[in-house]
DNA sequence: CACAGAATCAAACGGTCGTTTGAAAGATTG
DNA sequence: CAATCTTTCAAACGACCGTTTGATTCTGTG
């Protein structure tokens, strides 16, 4: 008795125990789990991390308070599993476009439009079924929580495939100098994650006409902005020695 | 005895009662105040607006933990005098240059460049003497808090300017249309806070090699992306009515 | 059915939070 | 000095936090 799962939160094992175990145990703990990570979900983004308790992610999902701690072994860890559940598939949607970007243009670079739009697509047009709204902010949400928390967590959920993106990037505009497009990509993802979290501070700055725009026209808006920024001409000769 | 100066809290009338008092009878309480801004700064910057508790604030400061209820009235007001120290002087500052250039240009609106220059330089050298990246991170690090927080203070600190800057916009670009552009100026302050706010997820995604660029040649850089970005061609008649 | 393991539950743990209180200390004015 | 106001202080308030415990219920197997 007692503590069958709560290993998972040091255990960092790859794989679900109980999605692995073919015993069908599981009728209402899957219901529970998943219960846990929507209404979670919906609170991280309305209140944030820090901000959403445990109590009121449990009051909302109608499961037990100890459920969080033994389904996920602690508050970090259904963040864990709220973030491999959602940036997952985003990631892996964006590495797949590249792979094939990459393999449909020959021996040449992909251009820098089709990058960046494999980049940005997937991150605002994955709905999942629901409000996409929710799904989306989440992501962006995170990003503003302190860095000791959300550092670890970026670099495991974003770095390699920033890394992978960015050296994409450099191959299709081998003219710019590298640290220029690093900074240049810093501010696509600064703009799309602001755009992401967007609720915020934007539809009441003019109104909720700005909030009028549909999630394609929206890509496409973004994707015109951050085409052109990233294509400009590069500075001056600013400094050498790129590294 | 008591609540002298509580009211603050729920008083909006502007101005410092004790600086407006012509009695100095403050000699230690402007020490008390400005360092509990100066730990507040750094703590809330650190680890966020909830994530900062009160003692450690004052303990940073060694001060009591109840001057924050006595000079500024609760958190909040310690994160609303926080902010119009910190971010008031650097909104005046776009302002006058907005004004500035408006007026040199005579009848004729000033080149989009221009404008954004006088929205982004205030935001990114204003250093005030003391470690700059610290000031230029408060307002980053508010901006990821929970909306229902940052919301009002998003309007109170940034709105009229925000909507000031825009319409400077629209007469710099007369030829893209108006929602367009608004888009555009959301992801102009997309790139811009996530590059104040940067230390959290960038450095540490590509090493330190990518946080040696200094203030100057940072401003250079994000100017030339957001430049080419806000005067892009528009896209084609996505939609009529622009209201 | 008996029995193991998985899952849920109410209750409490120690701790920290923002805020309040009322008295002590300091400064200012007559 | 005495009176009055401003400022500091230690201590506590009630509430909420993440986490743990141990018993209880549910579920599927032999």
């Amino acid at each position: 008795m007692g503590v069958p799962a709560n290993q998972r939160a040091t255990d960092s094992s790859a794989g679900d125990p109980k999605a692995g175990d073919s015993k069908a145990a599981c009728s209402k703990a899957l219901d529970t789990k998943q219960r846990i990570l929507e209404a979670a979900e919906a609170l991280f983004v309305e209140r944030g991390f820090s901000g959403a308790s445990l109590r009121a992610v449990t009051g909302a999902a109608g499961v037990n308070l100890a459920a969080v701690h033994y389904h996920f072994g602690s508050k970090e860890g259904l963040l864990h599993a709220l973030l491999d559940q959602h940036v997952g598939p985003i990631n892996q949607d964006r590495l797949e476009r590249l792979l094939r970007l990459e393999a449909a243009s020959a021996p040449a670079a992909p251009s820098a439009e089709a990058v960046l739009r494999a980049f940005i697509e997937p991150a605002l047009m994955r709905e999942r079924g629901r409000d996409p709204q929710r799904v989306r902010s989440l992501l962006g949400r995170i990003y503003g929580e302190p860095p000791h928390l959300v550092g670890p967590l970026v670099e495991r959920e974003f770095g390699a495939l920033g890394r992978r993106f960015v050296e994409a990037l450099e191959r299709s505009l081998p003219q710019l100098p590298r640290d220029e497009l690093r900074w240049r990509f810093q501010f696509v993802v600064g703009a799309l994650l602001y755009v992401i979290s967007g609720n915020a501070g934007l539809a009441l700055q003019f109104g909720p006409e700005l909030g009028r725009a549909s999630t394609e026209e929206l890509v496409e808006l973004l994707l015109g902005f951050v085409e052109a920024g990233i294509g400009a001409p590069a500075r001056a000769s600013r400094a050498e020695g790129t590294e």
